[in-house]
Order: structure tokens, then C-alpha cells, then sequence
DNA sequence: CTGCATCGCTTTGTATGCAATTCGTGGGGC
DNA sequence: GCCCCACGAATTGCATACAAAGCGATGCAG
């Protein structure tokens, strides 16, 4: 059950832990110390830390190993930017064709934001919240240009991780706000794929505003990385 | 003079043979051939090909190796959907910024490719031509979004091999035509960016309508990848 | 006490070898 | 004559092993 690990997979549950901020900017990843946590050797992790190098959600220093990427401020503006672009184009287009079951779904993710943040289980209140920009972005009928959102989501955690408000980060409220998600649905039923861009470009544009470049910088991460795997040695 | 071939080298070297169409939609990809081409090892070899394959540049199928990617037809409309919505805001960005330099840069490519048209010069023509999209994205002030493009732009190069106008596969007119990029230009130099961003669509618009979807399906490419290197087997 | 050089350990970079799987090929059957 | 099955060669998938480079610690000199 814990054997066949795709490539794929691993660089999912990478990712996944990055959008929801379990692992922080900067946090070291030592190849076969994730080869171990999941369990194949580093040839294959390494492979991971390429493809998210590429991505920019890691940094891969020649002889000095891969970390988790910081982003700059400039880059966070950039990130920003680059959404504002894609997610109402890609909003328009899912507005279009989205039929029950994507309202449905969320619906659902919504929903799901709502209950993990009220049990105050952060981490999965922020995926939840990811997964329904990753929704639209999947069902707006343009794959190529949808795939190109999923590692902007990411470095937005990354970016918040960094520069978002300090309560953010000290696990109080957080990345996205589940009323603005309601408005962009509410906007969607209505199919008015305008207002449903515009509410996207306000919703980030209202992230955005919260950053704060001239913060503390937080001290470096625990270097415990609970990826959700069997990390109790059971051998 | 040989030897230090970085990994990023031999990616950017395969994605420049698929810019300037070299290599061909469906083309093989074997491991160990282009090992021994490159001069390393398998192993970087396939490092290298993930990263193409995440790209959309190669498929991978387990087992049955690397292929040059064969875009489908709707691919190949969402290539050109996703340019239409990045070129022209990464052209409004460059415009608002485009130094001298960028100007004298851009008047170069498209003489540059010019002039290999009229030598004949098919490969470097699509290659300039190529450059002139590329520094536009790498000048825009965002490299976030610029290096979305990259890919893209590989990717157009697959699709007019695949579905561009018969002539063009067989050697005549190519790509992109140098008049409107020098129509591009001069909206740059007038620095009115919503022009160039007109310009721009109009450009791509074009180069999408020539797409032929009913087309023959040529056969399958030649096996010779001259990639540029010292193929004459010296030893 | 501070600064610097040197040594050793840890971690990454790369190649090679072996196991697993696919695809081509030939033989047999219908 | 055509189709199907089985075998074999070629190629990929993966881990391990070795080489190289960085980083920290330790000890010495000033």
C-alpha cells in the first residue's frame, strides 16, 4: 500500500505540502532523507527536485542541495501579477462550460475551506482553498494554459508563507478568504463570466494588498517535515 | 571544449532543435543515442527529458521511451489561445520599459532572420524569429510570466510542423513572417503598447489560421538528429 | 582572544549495472 | 493466406557505488 510511488506522486505530495504551508520557504530538502521518507532512492527524489526547480518552488544549488524557494518581494509581486493575468481569463472560459457537477465541486471545496478553518485544521482549510482555484483552472477547457496556474498556487503559499500578515502566519486567519470564494461562485451560477473575473481580480488583488515586504523574516523552519507519511520508522 | 555540457545546456540545446523544427513531432528520443550525442551519461540524459516531457515538449510513455511531443489538434488551438493572452500583456510590459538596447536587440533578430531567409537558411530563420518573441518575454519585467512563453513558443514551432500550410513544411515561407514583426516593432518604438499588443494578436491570430487540422499527416521524420554536435563520429 | 588554514565528514553529481517491460519477429495454427 | 501467440532483442526504470565538492570543526598562529 505504501509501495508503488510514482514520480508523479512524489512530486505531488512535494507540492501539496508547499500549498499548504507545511513546508516553508527555505526549508532544506536533503535527497535521501526524502528518499527515505518515501521510501525510493535519491536517483528518483532528485528527479522530483529538478522538475520543482523548474517549477520555482525549489532551489537547486550546485553542490549545496535543494531548499524550498524564498521568494523575493519582487517575484511575490510577479506571482501576483501573472495570476491576475491567467485566473479571470481561465474564470471566463469555466464559466462557459461548467456544468452541475463543477458547481458542485465548489461548492464542496468551499464548504470543506469552511469546516477545516472552524476545527482550526489550517493546513487543510489552505488546500481547500487551493483546490478551488485548481478546479476552475482544470475545467476551463484550456489545459495548456491551466497547468500553467498550479505552480503560481503554490509559490502563492510560499509568498504568503513569507510576506503575508503576521496572523496569517502564526496560523490565525488565512490565505484565502472563503466569502470571496462564495462571491466568484455566486458569480459563476449566475454565468456572468465578467463579474466572476472581476470578483478573481479583486480577490487577489486583496491578497496582494496584504503583504507586508518589510517583515521580521521568520527564523528558519522546523526541520521536521510531516508530509503525512509513515514517519514512525514501523521497521 | 566539449566536455562542461551542463544539464541546461543539453535542455536548451534540444528545445532549440525543436524551436527551429530540427527535430519533428513524433521524432525518438533514445536515451543512450542522445547520450553518446551529448557525451554523458543516461542519466542526465533522462533528467533532462523530464523536465521536456513537464514542458510539453516530450511525451514519455513507461517503458516505450521518449518521443518528441505530437500535439493533437486542440492542443495546438490552446498553444495559441495561451499566447494570445500572454504575448500581448508581456508586449504592453516591454513597451512601457524597452531600453535602446532592447530596440537595437529586437531590429537584429528580425534582420537576422532576413537575411537567413534569403540565404535559405530555413532553421536560423525560425530560430530569429523565435528570439524576437522570446526577448520581447524576457524584457517585459517579468520573468515569472516570461518564462510561461518559453514553452509555448517551442511548442508553436511542433504544431506548424504538424499543421502549418504545405509549404511551409516543405521549406517556402515559414513561421512567422518578418513583416509583422517589423510592424510589432515600430508600435514598440512609438511606445504605444496597446497597439503592439494589437499587433501582437493580429500576428498570432494569423499564424493560427493558416492551421490546416485535415492535413496529410506527414511520415515519419528522418532518424538523423543533427543536433549541431560533432555527429562525424571522430574516433 | 581572534582569525585563519587544514582536515574530515556530509551531501551532492554522475556513471554503471541489473531487473523489468515493451516491441518486433518468426513460427505455428486455423 | 491470415491471424495469433510466443520468444528474443533492445530499451527503459531504478538502485547502488564511487567521485567530487562544500561546509563545519578543530587546532594553530598571531
Amino acid at each position: 500500500m505504501s509501495a508503488p510511488l510514482s514520480d508523479a506522486d512524489i512530486h505531488a505530495r512535494l507540492a501539496e505540502a508547499m500549498l499548504d504551508q507545511r513546508l516553508a520557504p527555505g526549508q532544506r530538502l536533503r535527497e535521501d532523507e526524502l528518499g527515505q521518507a518515501f521510501g525510493v532512492s535519491r536517483t528518483r527524489i532528485r528527479q522530483v527536485l529538478i522538475r520543482l526547480a523548474s517549477e520555482d518552488l525549489v532551489t537547486l544549488v550546485p553542490h549545496a542541495g535543494a531548499r524550498v524557494a524564498e521568494p523575493t518581494p519582487d517575484e511575490a509581486l510577479e506571482v501576483f501579477a501573472a495570476r491576475r493575468l491567467l485566473e479571470p481569463e481561465l474564470l471566463a472560459a469555466f464559466v462557459a462550460r461548467a456544468t452541475a457537477a463543477d458547481l458542485r465541486a465548489l461548492e464542496g471545496w468551499i464548504r470543506d475551506e469552511e469546516r477545516a478553518r472552524a476545527a482550526g485544521r489550517r493546513h487543510d482549510a489552505i488546500r481547500h482553498a487551493g483546490a478551488f482555484h485548481l478546479h476552475v483552472a482544470d475545467h476551463a477547457g484550456n489545459r495548456t494554459l491551466g497547468r500553467l496556474l498550479r505552480p503560481l498556487v503554490m509559490r502563492t503559499s510560499l509568498v504568503l508563507l513569507r510576506y503575508g500578515p503576521q496572523d496569517v502566519r502564526d496560523g490565525g486567519e488565512a490565505s484565502c478568504d472563503c466569502r470571496e470564494h462564495r462571491s466568484i461562485l455566486a458569480a459563476i451560477k449566475l454565468r456572468d463570466g465578467a463579474a466572476a473575473g472581476r470578483a478573481m481580480a479583486r480577490h487577489l488583488s486583496r491578497l496582494q494588498a496584504q503583504l507586508q515586504f518589510g517583515a521580521p523574516e521568520r527564523a528558519a523552519p522546523r526541520l521536521a517535515l510531516l508530509l503525512g507519511l509513515a514517519d514512525g520508522t514501523p521497521a
